[in-house]
DNA sequence: ACCAAAAATTAGGCTTGCCTAAATCTAGAA
DNA sequence: TTCTAGATTTAGGCAAGCCTAATTTTTGGT
């Protein structure tokens, strides 16, 4: 069993390695806010315990163990997430967080028990896919919407969870997981994105836009 | 907020303390697991803190502060307790360990969407009492089963939860909080307790039945 | 190719909470 | 009343993780 700090630094880096190889320091402890030298401190420590491979000024990497234990963390965490929604009703916005506080308290025995009762989902209430428990990630090959050209239709499949603020502005607009969504049209020089979902019409900013990932249809 | 050892350390102090009075450093030590010396450093801090009041050599006692606070954490005990019995079906010999963990990082939102789901109950899997939000203690004064005289009807009421072991036993013979039973006989010299439960006679050691808090009929 | 700015690491400290060993206090038995 | 065994506290340390300040390495612009 590793200490919350440990699981926290893996979760982290898996993600960020997700969004291009290595994990620099400066990342890292924006993503957890923590000094620099605090993240060097425990990159050193993860690479002591082979859970990390840590090139000094080069960044960190997982390896197959560091990254098995990451996934754990996320199916932690993603399966508290969903049944916090499913089971309690916690609005989307707020289940990120206090899954934050769960994911590292969860038994086996019980993520087995709400795996369970949900019916073995494979993804989470923002669509973010959920690992087996064998470490198997479902993956998707999914594209932004802000890269999508007008005319063009999909499904959301996934949205940002790093802000709680936007995810509230985004179910307002009724922007979850599985809605169909058509680009209406795609403003030049990174202007907005104007969307039709549910029979509205709204227009995200690029960035926004760029937080929702989408599948094709069907 | 406080941390995890200062609620574990309030828990214990208000458990030890309804036996009796001031809680010795070693009852203490014993309960959580930890060197005697740990107690006393912790109960100075706690002290400084105007949680306890620490008289040296004496043993501390819970200010009205720091009884609330225990309350608080107790309530959020018996809560997951009777959630992860009702909601996840987990079985009673397994709640207490669980909920010790999930005490910590359950948030008031969480908490009170328990409550809610739950029905707001007034006692968790072994019949021990939860505290209202505002820190009532429902009090019911009980017998222990050991104190009864042959042929006397009583409920159960409460069963220790110190022991997964005696839980898992005492499950087995049926012995549940309101389960009517009744005694048949009680041996001399701190012998036997022969009882009838559902039909079933059962022959309980002493110290065993003096686990099980009764009260009276209806 | 150089040099300054940015990034990362090292050095030194702090807090929390635990430990063991040694010293001190208390209380019960003789 | 005294003395000793048990309980408690003090003293000194350790591990995790965090911090700031100082130093070193890398990198991008000229």
């Amino acid at each position: 069993m590793q200490t919350k700090a440990v699981e926290d630094y893996l979760k982290a880096i898996y993600e960020l390695q997700a969004e291009g190889g290595k994990v620099s320091t400066t990342s890292l402890s924006e993503r957890l806010s923590v000094a620099p030298a605090s993240v060097t401190g425990m990159a050193k420590k993860l690479a002591k315990m082979k859970l990390v491979v840590h090139e000094p000024y080069q960044g960190v990497e997982l390896t197959p163990a560091g990254e098995k234990i990451a996934l754990e963390v996320i199916r932690h965490h993603r399966l508290v997430e969903s049944y916090l929604a499913e089971a309690l009703g916690v609005p989307w916005d707020k289940v990120h967080e206090e899954a934050d506080q769960w994911e590292h308290v969860l038994s086996e025995e019980m993520e087995d028990l709400m795996d369970d009762k949900l019916g073995y989902p494979t993804s989470d209430p923002h669509g973010a896919p959920i690992p087996a428990r064998d470490g198997t990630m479902p993956k998707a090959d999914l594209r932004r919407l802000s890269e999508l050209e007008a005319g063009e239709t999909a499904v959301i499949a996934e949205v940002s969870d790093h802000d709680a603020e936007l995810l509230r502005y985004l179910g307002e607009l009724g922007i979850f997981p599985h809605v169909e969504v058509r680009v209406i049209s795609s403003a030049p020089f990174e202007g907005p994105v104007t969307i039709r979902i549910n029979g509205d019409e709204h227009a995200l900013g690029r960035e926004v836009a760029g937080y929702i990932l989408v599948g094709s249809l069907r």
